[in-house]
DNA sequence: AAAATCTTTTGACCTTTATCAAAAAAAGAT
DNA sequence: ATCTTTTTTTGATAAAGGTCAAAAGATTTT
């Protein structure tokens, strides 16, 4: 608990009190590998935390998957749109690792938007970082091509390659499985 | 300037202290168009609103600059990620067309944060929007062929067709111009 | 209006990825 | 440990986009 409170102080500071009735809305659960967190279709309730463990965000489709996203360890979790907007998800939220999460509801969340001061900042700097993150990705859309966005992944994140199905990879990349295949044979 | 006011109202209410606050610090600018609005390696010190005009960001390059983004009456511009952490902008922001803008320097933000109720969840609101905008675009890289995207964007936005060059729009859809000329070929 | 510059199109050829199909390897279940 | 299922690799072919080069069309400048 107190690790969600010093890594929010990099760049928030709350008050005791703040955070007394931030973190008494949070809840601890754990999840089985390939546990739904989210389904298809339901409005996202929570915006979670993860202690640890691997998760996937993905459009299920016939044949492959279609996987956009992943969070870590130290990582949030919530289809942050639907939380937003209040309207269903249109992906499914998978762990791919056994996951401990601390989960905030939506109820909660708006709660301490409305009782805190420092809720809003909360809120400001979970989008900002989300925000810079997705605009990251839309550069190496643009301006890398795949082999080059798997050496980056591989170079910066080698955890990852081993940790995650390489179709799912190959996936969040833009590419189908073969094309990874034929990628990794050719600059290793 | 009340255009302003009502249409953050659509999301967010304001009081009339705060509106009066907020709506003290922001300037009116008109520029030319292919005017520079921040050059790359600067820092972003604006946060604007689009009264009139289109504006193009991009990283210059040799031959054909990679152009990512777009921006129109009644949106925003800004250098976000360096008006957030105030590191120098890695691309330029510029002027399609002649352009007016109502912008907030990133002092009179922060005072605004610090002294409205309403700052930190104007400064929430938009940094939630300018998220579920790339995260959009996301899903249009990985689900979507170039194809496809250049014909979502001439049904879901023709006037843009016609203003912007098309080179411009090769590059925001992540293809040569050539390989548009082609696909504008294609579909006709 | 003519010249100069920039944008868009076209052509030829090459590289990369998609697709269909199947084998090999790895992981999970009994 | 063996069988079953899933994941990864390999092969062949086709489609799409990249690249180099140049022509045609627009726009801007003088």
């Amino acid at each position: 608990m107190d690790l969600i409170r010093s890594l929010f102080e990099r760049t928030i500071t709350l008050s005791d009190e703040d955070w007394e009735m931030f973190s008494s809305k949070l809840s601890r659960q754990e999840f089985a590998p390939k546990a739904v967190l989210l389904e298809m279709g339901q409005t996202e309730n929570y915006l979670s935390y993860i202690e640890k463990g691997i998760v996937r965000f993905y459009i299920p489709k016939e044949d492959n998957d279609l996987t956009f996203s992943f969070s870590f360890h130290n990582g949030f979790v919530s289809a942050y749109d639907s939380f937003l907007s209040r309207i269903p998800s249109d992906y499914r939220i998978e762990t791919i690792t056994e996951t401990i999460l601390w989960r905030l509801t939506y109820q909660d969340l708006q709660t301490i938007y409305s009782e805190t001061e420092a809720g809003n900042k909360i809120g400001r700097f979970a989008s900002e970082d989300l925000f810079q993150k997705k605009a990251k990705r839309e550069l190496s859309f643009l301006n890398e091509s795949p082999e080059e966005r798997y050496l980056k992944l591989f170079t910066e994140q080698p955890h990852l390659i081993q940790q995650i199905p390489l179709k799912y990879i190959a996936s969040y990349i833009g590419i189908t499985p073969q094309a990874l295949s034929r990628i990794r044979k050719r600059i290793s």
